[in-house]
DNA sequence: GTGAAAGCGCTAACAG
DNA sequence: CTGTTAGCGCTTTCAC
């Protein structure tokens, strides 16, 4: 590779008369380093004509710190197929360039349940860790995590407990999931399905699962477990899924999905048996992707505050990279159920309105 | 941050009983060096014992690299709405760590044309670049790549021309558009509409309404500009642009969507109006995203290889990064045409068929 | 076969 | 106010 271009500080130095201290004390802003005015310009000149930007692995050397997020996905396989984890990912990036950091994406894939991601902070590549999904049988991050390396979460993990070092964003899965199966009762529904991703995988999908209970039971509605399936994000799965519960008879009358994609491929299943939405099931999703609106018809789901959430986890893991505490160990987001076609609610008392978000 | 954890080479060494460079031979398998298997073994264990996980800032400092690929996406709002970017992301981290390389994201937000992801050249953060989205009036990217860095585009920038420095992965966008449109002639249309992004922000488009624009005038339609509008990537774009389109007199009998996701938001738009889908108007889309199956009716579009082309993209970037030469320096991925029930070629033979993929 | 020593480019005490 | 100097932890040439 003839690619050479190596502007060392030491150049920038000699170009504008001066020792390297200075030049670093005048580009890292140092305090309490009484450097003239007329050096300062000097130096920055000298760097911007030279073309001068630090070497970063030399820097981090010394400095001990890397100016880099890592972001571990542990399932990345929702990448391919469902719309919640791109929206983090850009709200994370956003904010992390925001505040002067690289991110570094860290992804597990296959179910091979690896532990690679240490290497990059044993590697000293990263200054603090977001893990998105977690996963339950990984015994090396809870160490990590109290030797108080700054790791943000998305939910606890169900092998973890809150320590003083644990910082959760997130939301309330169940109290969002009860209120999505209240909706649907509240419409006059009994027999509600539930499909929701394979539990074992996803940590996220237990509090869904319990809050569905707790409506139901709250109704006094017996939970048939007969009502329930696992699938994974996919629609695919929804569907395969939604077709299986079809076939149980009394058919169910209103399906709530643990997310939106897996509604989405539900609701081709239903109208593939020939069924109507919402008049013969009425469905709930979970997420409120992007296209929840133009689906038909409109997807009625919690809203999970994809954007503010990458926005509120950046945040936190800031100050624990900089040795300061977060006001809040816990973040709870709301997650408002957004009312739309798919439920039955808006059948009744007028015809359905515009899709405008 | 009480974070002390420093396992150097110098402690797996004296724990070793050997020297330093004893430990980097053996740890790096430098050929050439002849070291007993005892000691080999001794190295191997003292390493393993203490949890030595080298500092890559050292390491990288010395050899002048980073086993690191820049991964830059110059728009990253589609990231928020469609489901293109997202598989392209999995496949290219899937094959980057495949590879013992990590993957640094540099996004580029709300239009901002900014140059930042040179920091992570120049400061040698990055052995190699991958770029999503061209953005046409970057004239630093030239640059870097006639500096003979390695860097990976996915299709050509309208201000580039192919140098013996330029790589691409890339699929015929203007062949592909002018097939969906065809199929759509075929079927006996001829107002045909496209919806597309806006020209000047996304290089990747103008391909594509060229081989729409083609394929009329293949046939001897005459070219309405009235049929065209721009959006942006996202769904409520397309419910937009369709929403004007159908004021149009005489309507459309057809769409050709610049992606799936307007088509999704167009479809809305069509349905709202009274319309159905494929019978008043037909729709084909483009990109294939995995719930496009799962869509009301099941969309019939052009599929273009996400998966396929990240990993192309990475091995391509490999090769350079490694000082080869690869084959192609333009790979063209095949596109082809997936008829499902949007456009209508399934109404007649028989019913509609299965949504699996 | 193995070790001593130099140096990658930078930051930050410590003198001057 | 500025320069000298000593490392950060690793790789790698060159002697032993």
């Amino acid at each position: 590779m003839t690619y050479n271009r190596r502007v060392t500080s030491l150049e920038v130095a000699k170009y504008a008369g001066v020792s390297r201290t200075t030049v670093s004390f005048v580009l890292n802003n140092v305090e309490g380093s009484n450097i003239s005015l007329e050096t300062r310009a000097k130096v920055q000149n000298a760097a911007k004509e030279l073309g001068y930007i630090p070497n970063e692995a030399a820097r981090s050397l010394v400095s001990g710190h890397t100016r880099t997020v890592g972001l571990m996905i542990s399932h990345a396989e929702p990448l391919l197929v469902d719309a919640y984890i791109p929206q983090l990912l850009y709200s994370l990036t956003a904010a992390s360039h925001q505040n002067g950091y690289q991110v570094m994406l860290e992804t597990i894939h296959q179910g091979k349940q690896n532990t690679d991601y240490l290497r990059l902070v044993e590697g000293h590549r990263i200054d603090g860790l977001i893990v998105l999904n977690t996963w339950s049988h990984d015994t090396e991050l809870p160490k990590l995590i109290e030797r108080k390396f700054p790791v943000v979460m998305y939910g606890l993990p169900q092998n973890m407990t809150m320590t003083d070092q644990t910082f959760l964003v997130e939301i309330d899965g169940c109290d969002a999931a009860t209120r999505a199966t209240k909706h649907l009762i509240d419409l006059g529904h009994s027999r509600i399905a539930h499909i929701s991703f394979v539990p074992e995988k996803h940590d996220i999908v237990q509090p869904r699962r319990q809050g569905y209970i707790a409506a139901l039971e709250a109704a006094g509605i017996a939970f048939d477990p007969k009502l329930v399936k696992f699938g994974n994000y996919s629609a695919q799965s929804g569907f395969d899924a939604m077709k299986s519960l079809l076939e149980h008879q009394p058919r169910p009358t209103a399906l709530f999905a643990g997310n939106d994609t897996i509604a989405l491929g539900a609701m081709a299943a239903i109208r593939e048996h020939g069924l109507r939405i919402p008049e013969d099931i009425a469905v709930v999703g979970f997420d409120d992707i992007p296209t929840a609106p133009f689906m038909s018809p409109a997807l009625t789901t919690i809203q999970a505050p994809a954007i503010l959430q990458g926005k509120t986890a950046i945040d936190m893991l800031l100050q624990r990279m900089q040795g300061k505490v977060p006001a809040q160990q816990r973040v709870i987001l709301e997650a408002p159920l957004v009312v739309r076609d798919s439920c039955g609610a808006n059948l009744k008392p007028k015809a359905r309105g515009s899709k405008k978000r």
